[in-house]
DNA sequence: GCAAGGTC
């Protein structure tokens, strides 16, 4: 009987077939595929005697796409992306592969998937199905369950064999289309409404700029943008704290105040003055403890880009490289692993003893073999275990090679001496805590003496510091030999580095371990991120633009719930608890509407991207004259009705569905200017209608209209009507020129300082001078505008506007708000009433959000963190709530401030 | 031009 065998990738295929022929008589061919070598050699399976034949795949045979008509951008909707047709093809690279399975299974009688034990190893075994069974229909198929590569599990494995579990594969497939569907739909989206839209300066290198979405990706950035902003965010607060030194025998006892610090200065002058009144310590406790020092676990994958970012600065992305060239020479296992844990079965002892030779760390290799030395220790596990590969270990003695770079030398050194260590003691230090009273406050000094080094002595990237202080009895008395007040402020967290980016995301479960390096490196390669030499991460103007945008839609795609999500229904579609048709069609209804309405609210990415990027004066692209959804289409039912302007300068409202769908409605041909707002029509249906701030060329409408309106094109706006009757509708007005040189308006200008202004009606100023006009802000869709001018902005002194907020938070609260584009001035109109006072728009007082950006125009980069810093106005106020009086700057004992904004500070 | 997951 000819059975085909089928592993994962190339080494497993050769290890199994090794071990399963014991290395007699084994022979190895070439296949199709330069990579994947077929293994032959008799085995016995229950008593019949096979002829094996062993070959690999390298991961997914397969990957899905959609249809061809799909796969061009401008082809179709992005929204269609939801629903279009998906198939499973193999990609050219996999080819050949493909050949030497159908040539392979067209003569076995059987196949035996030896895919990874995982649920991704469970759908590349269908995938490996699929092309066996499409030339060999007749084949009988089986599965080998493994958990390591040792021979005992693998001779276990062959004998028992069993059924492939669809359920597995299902989630897979599950996971697949929707990450198809949701990042491609949601890529196309934002990059064709952004690309052009902006000036967007990143350095491509002649390629084109994709603003891609991924439900890995994105979170990842999240999380960079998230602590981005923490920092902005954080108001400097200073503390005060009494520090203590003894210094005696020599040695000297630093006390630390057990109340940490205080933040009312008041409080900490008169207990600091009550100590230096009272200077005599008595000493009330000494405890002294044995303290261990425990070695790291068995180190997987997680592990490795860690301690390699941390002790190297080497990225995820170069370890992995580097790692994986280490496997594929033999000297380090499988480097893609989450196991933290060894095998009962595994012989650690063997590998210790590889290691003897070695000039470095030859010599502990011996003393931990040597059993007088009692440096052993069976590793502890720290709980994970993919089943498949053992944690991360040295499997080839190596002094260094040839073609070894200077990352391949400390790569493999760390993957030793970590392996070294989990199986060593850990070390052992003895502490001792002293516990003083100095005029009824307590303090605190901790000394500690290493006494036995043991792991630390192989693994000296880590250091456990240790200080001897003097020796202490109870009821021991001193005067300590400084006693002084210190004071400090408050930092804020630092940028997320990238041992704490991974440690971010495999707490929330975004990524595999295999797959971690790639979405950080793809944060740097999409222009979202960039990283320090300190490998810590800062999100780009495009980075934070995006999160924001989202953000402000009220949608958390930046959050790693969705992707929690899924990983919860993909675990229900692998246990049989769910089918896959359930949670595809519950999961993409769900995407599809949250992708429809951040569609309808693209306003927001629009206008997050304003504050950091020029808008473009690109034309020619579909997505600069589609300016805004204004309405679900009411006759083809399935797409949205856009503003657009034409070529020729006048503006509609047009089916995205077009050709297919002509439904259009032509807007007057007077019309200058319109910008679709986030007001709705209370009046037609269905809604939402959005209105649209019309401007009319103030010569082309008779003088009894505005030349600013605020219209709806659902049918139930009169003025609009009427407009279009009197002056036609633009598809039907010739191309003229626009602007305010066009010959027209010239002839016939007026000093606008002679007539009333077309918005208030007042004279003394045209309506593009008038104080409540609504233009400049309405870009940043801060809110509608109430028209009301009665606060001068404290910034510049341009007149400010009465708005009325629309956000989430605030919907309703009213607020003033600085005209002038390049101001970010306002104030809410309820501080104003109770006494605080207006500040520029940063995190303190704008509109409450996790995005301290939110509220703040161009120009409000870096303010944030500062706020918040006490004014002259402050008034002081002690800890139990009452005022102090008498209070003074710290530094300079000025009443008019606090010590952390003092102007003498930095002498 | 798009995702994430395998792998050489």
């Amino acid at each position: 009987m000819n059975v085909l065998n089928v592993a994962e990738k190339p080494s497993v295929a050769k290890s199994v077939s090794a071990i399963l022929s014991r290395n007699q008589g084994m022979r190895m061919r070439e296949g199709r595929s330069r990579y994947n070598k077929i293994f032959e050699f008799n085995y016995t399976i229950r008593g019949q005697p096979c002829h094996m034949l062993f070959t690999s795949v390298t991961g997914h045979l397969m990957e899905l796409e959609f249809d061809e008509r799909y796969r061009k951008w401008h082809a179709c909707n992005p929204a269609d992306l939801f629903r279009a047709p998906v198939n499973k093809y193999v990609p050219e690279d996999k080819k050949d592969i493909k050949r030497t399975l159908e040539e392979e299974a067209r003569r076995c009688q059987w196949l035996v998937l030896w895919l990874d034990c995982d649920r991704e190893g469970e759908n590349i075994a269908f995938e490996v199905v699929d092309v066996c069974t499409a030339v060999n229909p007749r084949l009988n198929i089986k599965r080998a369950r493994f958990s390591a590569l040792i021979e005992r599990e693998i001779h276990h494995a062959v004998q028992n064999l069993e059924e492939p579990k669809k359920c597995l594969a299902d989630a897979v497939d599950a996971r697949q289309e929707i990450d198809l569907r949701i990042g491609a739909s949601f890529t196309r989206f934002q990059t064709m409404l952004m690309k052009d839209a902006f000036v967007i300066d990143t350095a491509t290198d002649g390629r084109n700029l994709v603003l891609s979405y991924g439900p890995c990706q994105f979170p990842t950035l999240g999380f960079v943008v998230e602590r981005y902003w923490e920092i902005q965010a954080h108001e400097p607060e200073q503390f005060w704290s009494i520090n203590c030194a003894h210094d005696s025998d020599g040695r000297i006892a630093k006390f630390s105040w057990m109340r940490g610090h205080l933040f009312d200065y008041t409080c900490a002058v008169i207990i600091y003055e009550m100590c230096v009144e009272e200077p005599t310590a008595t000493v009330t406790n000494v405890r002294q403890q044995e303290k261990l020092k425990y070695p790291p676990h068995p180190l997987n994958t997680i592990e490795l880009e860690k301690r390699a970012s941390r002790y190297f600065r080497m990225s995820s992305e170069h370890t992995m490289k580097v790692a994986e060239e280490l496997y594929q020479a033999g000297f380090i296992s499988y480097p893609r692993t989450e196991t933290d844990n060894f095998s009962s079965r595994t012989d650690l002892h063997t590998i210790v003893q590889e290691q003897q030779g070695h000039p470095e760390w030859g010599v502990y290799a011996q003393r931990l073999l040597d059993p007088g030395t009692g440096l052993w220790r069976n590793p502890r596990g720290g709980g994970h275990d993919d089943k498949a590969h053992p944690p991360i270990h040295p499997t080839k003695f190596s002094t260094g090679e040839s073609g070894w770079s200077q990352d391949h030398r400390k790569l493999y050194e760390l993957v030793v001496r970590h392996f070294l260590a989990c199986v060593s003691k850990p070390a052992v230090g003895a502490e001792t805590t002293v516990e003083i009273d100095i005029a009824g406050e307590l303090f605190s000094a901790c000394g500690r003496v290493i006494l036995e080094k043991n792991y630390l002595d192989v693994y000296h990237y880590e250091s456990w510091g240790g200080s001897l202080i003097p020796t202490y009895t109870i009821g021991q008395q001193f005067i300590p030999t400084t006693l002084i007040l210190d004071s400090g402020v408050t930092r804020p967290p630092p940028l997320l580095s990238e041992a704490d980016l991974l440690s971010c995301m495999d707490k929330e479960g975004i990524g595999t371990d295999a797959t971690m390096h790639d979405h950080i490196k793809k944060l740097l390669d999409r222009f979202y991120a960039t990283k320090d030499a300190n490998t810590r991460f800062t999100p780009t103007n495009l980075g934070e633009a995006l999160v924001m945008g989202y953000d402000d839609m009220g949608y958390k795609l930046w959050k790693p719930y969705l992707r929690a999500v899924m990983e919860r229904d993909m675990k229900f579609v692998s246990e049989g608890n769910k089918s896959k048709a359930d949670v595809l069609a519950t999961s993409l209804q769900l995407m599809e509407a949250c992708f429809l309405d951040a569609r309808v609210n693209k306003g927001k990415l629009l206008e997050a991207m304003a504050i950091f990027f020029e808008r473009s004066n690109r034309s020619g692209n579909d997505e600069l004259h589609a300016m805004g959804v204004v309405r679900r289409c009411g006759l083809c039912q399935e797409s949205d009705m856009v503003l657009r302007k034409n070529r020729d300068g006048n503006f509609m409202v047009g089916c995205v569905g077009y050709p297919q769908c002509r439904n259009a409605v032509w807007l007057p041909g007077s019309l200058s200017e319109a910008v679709v707002t986030t007001n709705t029509c209370n009046i037609c249906t269905p809604g939402p209608v959005y209105l649209i701030q019309f401007k009319f060329r103030q010569l082309e409408i008779p003088p009894n209209y505005s030349v600013n309106h605020l219209g709806c094109i659902g049918g139930c706006d009169e003025i609009l009507s009427q407009l279009t009757e009197i002056c036609g509708r633009g598809s039907r007005m010739p191309a003229r020129p626009r602007g305010p040189t066009a010959p027209t308006s010239n002839a016939h200008h007026t000093n606008p300082r002679q007539r009333p202004c077309m918005n208030c009606q007042e004279t003394g100023h045209s309506s593009n001078d008038c104080p409540l006009r609504s233009g400049n802000v309405g870009h940043r869709g801060r809110s509608e505008h109430n028209g009301e001018a009665s606060v001068s902005c404290s910034s510049c002194g341009t007149p400010c506007i009465l708005r009325t907020a629309n956000t989430a938070n605030n919907r309703g609260r009213k607020f003033y708000s600085c005209q002038s584009q390049e101001c970010n001035f306002f104030v809410w109109e309820d501080s104003l009433n109770n006494g605080t006072g207006g500040r520029s728009a940063t995190r303190s007082n704008s509109i409450p959000s996790s995005n301290p950006r939110r509220g703040g125009g161009r120009g409000s980069r870096g303010r944030g963190g500062q706020t918040g810093a006490h004014t002259a106005a402050t008034t002081f106020v002690s800890a139990t709530g009452d005022p102090i009086s008498g209070r003074r700057c710290f530094r300079c004992g000025d009443p008019s401030h606090f010590a952390n904004v003092c102007p003498n500070r930095g002498v």
